[in-house]
DNA sequence: GCGTTTAATGCAACAGTGTAGCGTTAGCGG
DNA sequence: CCGCTAACGCTACACTGTTGCATTAAACGC
């Protein structure tokens, strides 16, 4: 999505439109992938941009509480940060077990077919693919297709 | 899995028996569920064993090396904790929104079908589901059954 | 443009989780 | 019982994220 408007979008919501805001969320849209906060500062670093961590926190969680960002686990329990598509955020993700990569898997439309225990209330289904991206080097080459066991 | 032998396990895999590994090991069998470093450091204490925060640390992931426990991420990014069963570790898990806890649902048998991108390569897939568990109060009570969209 | 309001920022201090080094203790094999 | 060394316990540290509070600057009305 590489013609979105940062500033115009953070309006929209009501925000205060600074140049930390719009240029994180720019920075985001520019990722294409989920990225952690540290990434970020260095894309801001990049574009001479100031990054106080605290600062940046607080951005990354206002754009994810006014639905312009959405948040992903990491591998190494650090979040990352995708500018949010249309349509919530309901899809699949993978995660690169050599560089720690996390990747939407927009396209992909998997089919859970589950009933939870008694008791349980669902709130959502998460589901995530461990291996390793097409960047990487790796022995193991299991481009495999279904069924998957978790 | 009450009547487990921590100690007779702990020898089998060439590691010395300790009283730590074999209490530690001992309240992963008695948990029944994952539970947190912090959740196990509580179990030593009453049952009055010493849990030094590093050697708890080095002793859990001792005992996930040696295939007698696993860990799964929490939803406060601290890992959880459980007692190895037999056949690895092929379930989905539950997350409480609400007090945190972690259940393994290894009654539940989830199909995926699923295709990856070209040039992921799968190594395993995590399915988590997120919502209440059967001890948390909560408005929504959807123990909705399939399909679900992750 | 110029004040006024207050959202957002920047800084310091802190909490929680997990790791690295290293001297000491104790499990186990002889 | 002895000796070897795995495991322990302690200190110090890195990383992620949060809280409090004084300061700055975005928005708005004039
Ligand atoms: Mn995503
Ligand atoms: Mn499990
Ligand atoms: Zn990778
Ligand atoms: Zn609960």
């Amino acid at each position: 999505m590489p013609h979105a408007d940062p500033a115009g979008l953070i309006a929209a919501r009501g925000g205060r439109v600074t140049r930390t805001r719009t240029a994180v969320l720019a920075v985001l849209f520019d990722a294409g992938r989920p990225i952690s906060h540290d990434e970020v500062g260095e894309a801001l670093d990049a574009r001479g941009v100031s990054h106080d961590r605290v600062t940046l926190y607080r951005t990354l969680d206002w754009l994810v509480g006014h639905d312009l960002a959405h948040k992903v686990a990491g591998p190494d329990r650090a979040w990352r940060f995708n500018a949010a598509r249309e349509g919530g955020h309901q899809h699949a993700h993978f995660q690169c077990e050599h560089c720690g990569k996390v990747f939407c898997l927009e396209s992909l439309q998997p089919a859970i077919a589950a009933t939870l225990p008694s008791g349980f209330r669902l709130g959502r289904a998460e589901l995530t693919f461990h291996g390793l991206c097409p960047a990487c080097p790796g022995a193991a080459a299991s481009e495999a297709r279904n069924p998957v066991a978790p």
